[in-house]
DNA sequence: ATATGTGCAAAGGGTTTGCAGATAT
DNA sequence: ATATCTGCAAACCCTTTGCACATAT
C-alpha cells in the first residue's frame, strides 16, 4: 500500500485538488489488483460511508485520462487498475477473478506500428479457467 | 459475402432452425468486419424492416456461444465479429473504426498456458490513432 | 404436432449528467 | 474569494427478460 504522502504528492503534481475521496480512491487502487465500481465502493465505504457513486466514477475516469489508471471492459462492467507495464489480464470464467500474467508485448506494438498506427493503450484479455492456480 | 446455402448449412450443422432473421444476421457478419448492435440493426432493417432488437441480441449471443462469432467490449458496447485466427483489434480514437492487424499470438498463449490456465478466448485491443491508414 | 423462434414492451444494470451546497486553494 | 469538487437524484444507454403469437421441423 502506498503512503498517503505519496498519493497526495501525485494528485498535486497532476493539478488535482487533494480531497479525502480522491486520496482514498487512489490509495486503494495503488494497492494493486483489479476493481469494478462495486468493489471500489464497498472498500471506500468502510472509511467514507457517504462517498457517492458519481464521484467515484468521476475520479476514476479522471485518473484514467491522466494516465495513472488503465481501464478495460469485460462482463458488462468497466475494470480499473494502476497503469503499469503491459500484461495479460486473465479472466477466470469459474471464479470471476482477474489474474495478471506478464509477457513481452513488444512484438504486438511493433506489428501495429509498422502500419503507422500510434498506440495509446494496449489491453490483452484472455477468458479461461485458472484451474487450481491462485495469486 | 458468403452464399446463402453456406449460411443455411452452417445453421443446420449447429442444430439451429433456419429462419430468415438468422440467415440475414449470419450472412451479414460472415461478410467480415466489426459490428455493434446498432450497425447490425441498420443493415438488417434494409431487408427485414420489422426485425426486433431482442432477436438480434439473442441470435448474436447464440452464435458466440457456438463459437461462430467472437465478441468483445469497447466504448461501452459489445462488438461482434466472425471468429477467425487471433488478431489485434485496433480501435481508432479519431474515426471510431476498428482495424484488424495480424500478429503471432502464440507467445501469449504459451505464457498463460505455463500457469496451467486453459485459454477459451483471446482478445487484444489497442486504442490508438490510425492516422491516414485505411482498410 | 410441437419444440423453438420472434416481436413487443418492460425491466435491469452500469454509467453519466445537472445542479445546489460544500470544500480546497 | 472563487474555482473546483461532492452528493443526490434523475436521466441515459445498452442489454436482457417475460410472454403471447408465429414458424420451422
Amino acid at each position: 500500500m502506498s503512503s498517503t504522502d505519496e498519493v497526495i504528492k501525485l494528485l498535486r503534481n497532476k493539478g488535482l485538488k487533494v480531497t479525502p475521496q480522491r486520496v482514498a480512491i487512489l490509495q486503494l487502487l495503488m494497492g494493486g489488483g483489479h476493481f469494478t465500481m462495486d468493489k471500489v465502493l464497498d472498500e471506500l465505504r468502510k472509511m467514507e460511508p457517504n462517498i457517492s457513486i458519481s464521484i467515484v466514477y468521476n475520479t476514476l475516469n479522471t485518473l484514467v485520462k491522466l494516465g495513472i489508471l488503465r481501464s478495460f471492459e469485460a462482463d458488462g462492467k468497466t475494470w480499473y487498475e494502476i497503469r503499469k507495464d503491459p500484461h495479460i489480464n486473465v479472466i477466470c470464467e469459474d471464479t470471476g477473478q482477474i489474474i495478471d500474467v506478464n509477457a513481452d508485448t513488444s512484438m504486438i506494438e511493433r506489428e501495429v506500428g509498422k502500419l503507422g498506427i500510434v498506440v495509446k493503450d494496449l489491453n490483452i484479455i484472455i477468458r479461461g479457467n485458472c484451474q487450481d492456480f491462485h495469486n
